[in-house]
DNA sequence: ACAAAGAATGAATAGTGATTCACTACTTCT
DNA sequence: AGAAGTAGTGAATCACTATTCATTCTTTGT
């Protein structure tokens, strides 16, 4: 034999394997997935559209794996709201209130994210990117149940509610309308707009009006 | 002039054109609009392929077509059941449970118009179709914060809420899921799901316990 | 320096179905 | 019956990119 990887071929690949991640997340920040082609990823990540299949089974795979990844940011952050000190409810709303301000702070990538129609790879990490949601909202709604600052209620439902309240909430201000930006986008209305949606969840969660 | 478009003309156009129209129909309920080819639309309706174009635009704007008329369908039920007897919020929740109930009767449909990933015209519709149920949601609730028996808040943010939770819930159990059919669809299941989706809505309604 | 691998390249290909359009068949009117 | 126009046809074309693969370039070990 004559050629062995090394340990510097395998840092070599990862890198390139990085930068067409990288790369596709640009992309999809720009225009979402649909207008990322994969020529133009290559460009960007300086390579040969040829390499890209070397790193990626296939596009939707590709984009199903930046899908995860850019799930998992955004799950993670919202664990970490959950995971702070205080009862169930004011963690809940922290929670709540991370995952809208994200959304709107990069819409176009929380808008693939949420309502984008995409390939089937994606659409189905799109929905344990939901299902992730769930889970951790259900949890927590457990904990307050047990805590006594929510009521008894399935968790379960409850906490699929939310994602679908926040989602929807999120999806007009997010659309990419197709000639120049929404209006919506100031900080002073994103407040206000966080603020009503996280009104009606909590007054689903606890049953009491705020 | 020899040739001139006479009545029975153009109804026997309109007559073609209402079957291009239910076969597609038939299309999406079987398969989503994903799998629905111009071919097998033909077929079914029993014109050549280029009929169809002699009718429509082009594939997206006859899915387009057929979308907003199912929709149509929908929120028209919607309406009729906002448009009883009874104060407000007990209309409310009926028109909740119409439309939940209705979207697992009819599930690939339901799917089609709340989840499935589609061409951007298409999209477009359903963005119209959801602002469509809020509006009418909206309204529904501003009645009900003037009689009394809600209580003051945002009614298009609430309304908005309301969409979202309903579609989100419904979107598991809606989703076609590759091999055989869901577990979910027995009557009885569907009761235990629609009523625990409506109570959250309704708690995020009127903020009392339910 | 050379041989034996593997990695990278990117022009050419391929798969998919929507869409076209030259043609035929039919309707209407005189 | 013929002219003039319209509707219907469906095989052929087109558009679009993702994907391939024969070839070239690099790396590694002797």
């Amino acid at each position: 034999m004559a050629y062995r990887e090394t340990e510097k071929m395998r840092q070599r690949k990862a890198e390139a394997r990085q930068r067409i991640v990288d790369c596709t997340f640009q992309c999809v920040m720009d225009g979402g997935f649909r207008s990322a082609r994969i020529t133009r990823i290559a460009d960007l990540a300086g390579v040969a559209t040829g390499t890209i299949y070397r790193h990626f089974e296939s596009r939707e795979d590709l984009f199903a794996g930046v899908f995860r990844l850019a799930t998992q940011r955004e799950v993670d952050k919202v664990a970490e709201a959950l995971a702070t000190e205080g009862n169930a409810a004011t963690r809940l709303e922290t929670a709540l209130r991370q995952f809208a301000e994200r959304a709107l702070r990069g819409p176009m990538m929380a808008w693939s994210l949420i309502a984008e129609p995409v390939d089937p790879k994606v659409e189905e990490e799109r929905l344990k990117y939901r299902k992730a949601y769930a889970s951790l909202f259900e949890t927590a709604i457990r904990e307050g149940i047990s805590e006594g600052c929510l009521p008894d209620q399935d968790a379960r439902q409850s906490s699929t509610c939310l994602v679908g309240a926040i989602a929807e909430s999120l999806v007009g201000p997010l659309s990419p309308t197709q000639a120049g930006q929404n209006p919506a986008a100031t900080p002073d209305n994103t407040d206000v707009l966080v603020n009503s949606i996280i009104r009606f969840c909590m007054q689903g969660l606890t049953g009491t009006r705020r």
